[in-house]
DNA sequence: AAGTGGTCTAGACCACCCG
DNA sequence: GGGTGGTCTAGACCACTTT
């Protein structure tokens, strides 16, 4: 790499222009190479990438360095490695655990005990992004954003009203029946019909007595507390691509988090 | 290790009693062998740990088994590198991350900016254990258990209300002033004064109505929306050691949480 | 200068998957 | 059997901290 001191002979990534002057160690530069292409969708999600050693040949490391970086990439979950098939490109769809980002958990047993929650969308239109939205999305107020409006139902009972914003820019074209009708999570939908990949997201959670509109949409009393749940969700580079929020009922459910 | 297939020459870890009898990769069982080590206190909170030559040396194996032993305790966070220092038993004293489970922050701001939370305590008694508190804590019913209710507030706003449920046995002869007094997070002072080390938690987050009581105590009107959050915290072998259930207001505060 | 963790390499073998 | 990721070793040097 162009910033590496003269350590090993012959270490030199004769590639393409280098994105990172600063320095770092050679993983690390390796690792960013690989998230480019991962960016660039070189490799697409649920593709096997390169192997180690083809890695290491390209950038001319050994494979342990190729290794090191792969660590990186998936413990961030951007990759999956699977012992004697190869390493992929992480995505929702297939992915093994379905909607990765919902903590919402039934009191008793499983999320998949319940099957697959059911969608009703209530709306899907292109505004005006709002101040709010706006900062959300890195957008400037009054950009186009399109913002859909669902009811998730568990075992038929209506359980998460929310809204989604999403830029209009990357979601140019969506309908309110991709929405309801894609068969498994909305972020595989989104990988496959907008090349858009969520990668992490951040939420920020209140307690909130339901307004008449909600309540009625969710079947309880005006005034019952909810779950306010505020997500913003990045992709590559942390760009924020979809804001959301929903309200949770949690008289069968609660939200479950693990502290390590 | 006794179970090793017999690859390097003069790997066999010629020391106590094998703990481990299912097969497992070397590192692996260097990292239980650690953790062992961990528990039975050899190693205290906040001191360093043998380097990783000495560890080699004394578990007869290289220098990179044991490393990648210690990377996973470092992402466990049971433990911490520091370069050019050692390794550390991680410790909620001095830990740079005050509060590591409490995810409640200020709408705007650090949670520096408030400064340290003030503690109330209003009671600390010892109770039988309710069914609940005795399935949450792997306890029999009736079993003794200290039980302590406190009210935490940033800037003189009373913000949080939580009861404890501790263990009895290992918490004999924990008083009010002890919670209310210790400066530093009260995991610190389990560390200290009962040599219990919390190294995970789960939390059941839940919206509720405040009733008449906790109400009261956080000078909002009954029927106000709060977070309920129910947390179960571990020390190692994941036995559980502490209930805790906190009613947080969020007209101030939220509860942020980020997603992999 | 000495000691610690951090990086990098090179080579060997193991465990797993598939044709 | 050949490919992939996973483990283990041995040795070199770098970066940081302390004496």
């Amino acid at each position: 790499m162009a910033t590496m001191p003269p350590t090993p002979p012959e270490a030199s990534v004769a590639d393409a222009a280098q994105a990172t002057p600063a320095f770092s160690p050679l993983y690390q530069q390796i690792k960013s190479l690989i998230l480019q292409s991962l960016e660039t969708g070189e490799w697409k999600p649920g593709e096997a990438i390169p192997s180690e050693m083809d890695l290491a040949a390209r950038y001319r490391v050994s494979q342990g360095t190729v290794r090191k970086a792969i660590d990186e990439l998936a413990a961030d979950n951007l990759v999956v490695r699977r012992q004697g098939k190869g390493t992929f490109v992480a995505t929702h769809s297939e992915q093994h655990v379905q909607y990765r980002f919902l903590k919402l958990m039934p009191d008793s047993g499983d999320r998949d005990d319940e099957g697959p929650a059911q969608r009703t969308v209530l709306e899907c239109k292109r505004v005006r992004a709002s101040a709010e939205v706006a900062r959300a999305l890195a957008l400037r107020t009054a950009d186009s954003v399109v913002q859909v409006r669902r009811v998730l139902s568990f075992s038929e009972v209506p359980t998460i009203v929310e809204d989604l914003w999403l830029p209009g820019n990357a979601f140019k074209g969506l309908t309110a029946d991709q929405v309801a009708g894609y068969h498994g999570p909305t972020y595989a939908m989104f990988e496959v019909e907008f090349g858009v990949r969520m990668v992490r997201a951040e939420e920020r959670i209140r307690a909130v007595a339901a307004d008449s509109t909600i309540a009625a949409l969710l079947g309880v009393a005006p005034g019952t507390p909810l779950l306010s749940v505020e997500r913003v969700a990045y992709t590559y580079n942390d760009v924020p691509m979809e804001l959301r929020r929903g309200f949770y009922r949690t008289d069968t459910h609660h939200y479950r988090n693990e502290l390590n």
